[in-house]
DNA sequence: AGTGTAATGTTATACTATATCATTAGTTTG
DNA sequence: CAAACTAATGATATAGTATAACATTACACT
């Protein structure tokens, strides 16, 4: 399904860059480079140290939160707010189309997967949207989930708890 | 529509904690008071100041991170992860029933629209999730969204660019 | 009253994010 | 080409969010 490499996230991201009147840099670029190559969830500070890893010239992490931001705005990447980590775009293609990401996000080991669902879908949500007289500004959605993996674990250990709301303190 | 005053909230919060072994002390009723009379999403760090200003004695923002915690735990609170702000539930009641809360954030001014939306409307988006192995684990979804007055704002000063996404390093 | 546990107090610290100003690097224009 | 302009980054400081760890208090149950 997801057989893009990384430079084809940079080409379309120049493209993009060109298009709006920003520019790949250098920076960029590697940031890039270094989402596609860990490919897994993480905050800003670990891809900062992700980045001093993979790249010669080290980085710091205003200047991580900078290019993230940047690289979000264009939709190469999602803040997935729930987790409060970043991610490179899976499907940088669908923007154009009608379509919206939607995060299955496990809560018990963090994995993802972004799946491109057709706007129609939360079509029902956006006109409960519209009868308060709010309009949907395209937004991502995050579900919390339970991966398979994690779905047999916690039911041999805890079976009945899914969803962690348990009240406690600790 | 919401009719319920703060002791509604309390009785039932204190009934919610009579089936499961917690207490509602005083402070995590003096929270939900709190909670119940600002009404507006708020910060951890906020609601600190507003239990201090509010309340006889003082409390430190760790207690009311925990009293947050307690209280979304029994779903009496949520926790807005996409402004990272907390805010009283507005329908305790339909907790028992097939609902899911959805949120209608305005972008713009942070004014917030709580709707209580059938199961049902978010079964397509589970679905998506049982194909790749992910069961949903009955979170809560979040939509940005632009509210009534600041639609036409909005629109006065930059028709076209509803959600914020140009690119830009501000 | 004594014991066990839930909840809070207190202090410290880790983690996340942005403000600000200086500097560099392209881009445009004369 | 040099001057002027703007985008992007560097560097430092600081604001804002959240949790760890241990002490203490308050309630619940024999």
């Amino acid at each position: 399904m997801n057989t893009m490499d990384a430079r084809d996230f940079i080409q379309i991201a120049k493209d993009i860059c060109e298009n709006t009147g920003s520019r790949l840099t250098e920076t960029r670029q590697h940031m890039l480079e270094v989402l596609f190559t860990v490919d897994t969830p993480k905050s800003a500070y670990e891809l900062t140290d992700d980045y001093n890893r993979l790249v010669n010239s080290p980085i710091m992490a205003m200047s991580v939160y900078r290019i993230l931001n940047f690289l979000a705005s264009i939709r190469l990447v999602h803040h997935l707010h729930s987790i409060n980590k970043y991610i490179i775009c899976k499907h940088p293609i669908a923007s154009s189309e009608n379509q919206v990401p939607l995060f299955l996000i496990c809560t018990s080991c963090q994995q993802i997967e972004e799946v491109a669902i057709a706007a129609d879908l939360i079509h029902a949500l956006s006109d409960h949207a519209e009868s308060r007289g709010f309009i949907s500004a395209g937004s991502q959605i995050e579900l919390n989930s339970l991966c398979k993996k994690c779905q047999s674990i916690i039911h041999q250990h805890s079976p009945g708890d899914l969803n962690g709301q348990n009240p406690t303190n600790k």
